[in-house]
DNA sequence: GCCAACGTTGGC
DNA sequence: GCCAACGTTGGC
């Protein structure tokens, strides 16, 4: 079992609207990066992920989740209307793919990106941490995933 | 295949 | 708002 981290501006989707979605489940759809889109497609239902708050006043690891759908294309990339509408994507080809992600807790308090650095040496290679990281998908190890959790 | 220009991410 | 880092695009 493999665990991620996937980043969300919480201005446009955070942990509380996860946990607001019918069945508290939602499809990840806007991804534009193929790092990304390898990282989903390698995701197996069940596998957990970390929810994790961006671009914002206090980022940092927020909740936990749960992969609900393998992934498939993602739908947005052909609806010439939306935002991550990619006009050289084609339906028989599609180039973009999503995963379902289902809530399953948020952490009784936000670990800070500013807290994990604190923790850097512990967390040799995490690459949430690595320079100049932009990643909104990321793998995280086992020991690395337990080590966090052990900070909540 | 190189690389400059441009766009995006994301912390601060 | 700034800026460093990185990815993508497109001309050559």
């Amino acid at each position: 079992m493999n665990c991620w981290l996937m980043k969300s501006e919480p201005d446009s989707f955070s942990i509380d609207d996860l946990q607001r979605r019918p069945r508290r489940i939602e499809p990840w759809d806007g991804v534009r990066n193929y790092q990304a889109r390898n990282f989903m497609r390698q995701m197996q239902v069940g596998e957990r992920a970390f929810f994790y708050h961006s671009s914002c006043d206090e980022p940092g690891i927020v909740g936990l989740m749960r992969v609900a759908a393998p992934a498939y294309p993602d739908p947005t990339q052909f609806d010439p209307k939306h935002h991550h509408y990619d006009p050289a994507s084609k339906p028989q080809e599609p180039r973009w793919d999503l995963v379902e992600m289902q809530f399953e807790r948020k952490l009784k308090r936000v670990i800070t990106l500013t807290e994990l650095r604190e923790h850097e040496r512990k967390l040799q290679g995490l690459q949430l941490l690595a320079r100049g990281n932009r990643l909104s998908i990321i793998p995280v190890k086992p020991a690395h995933w337990d080590y966090i959790l052990g900070l909540e």
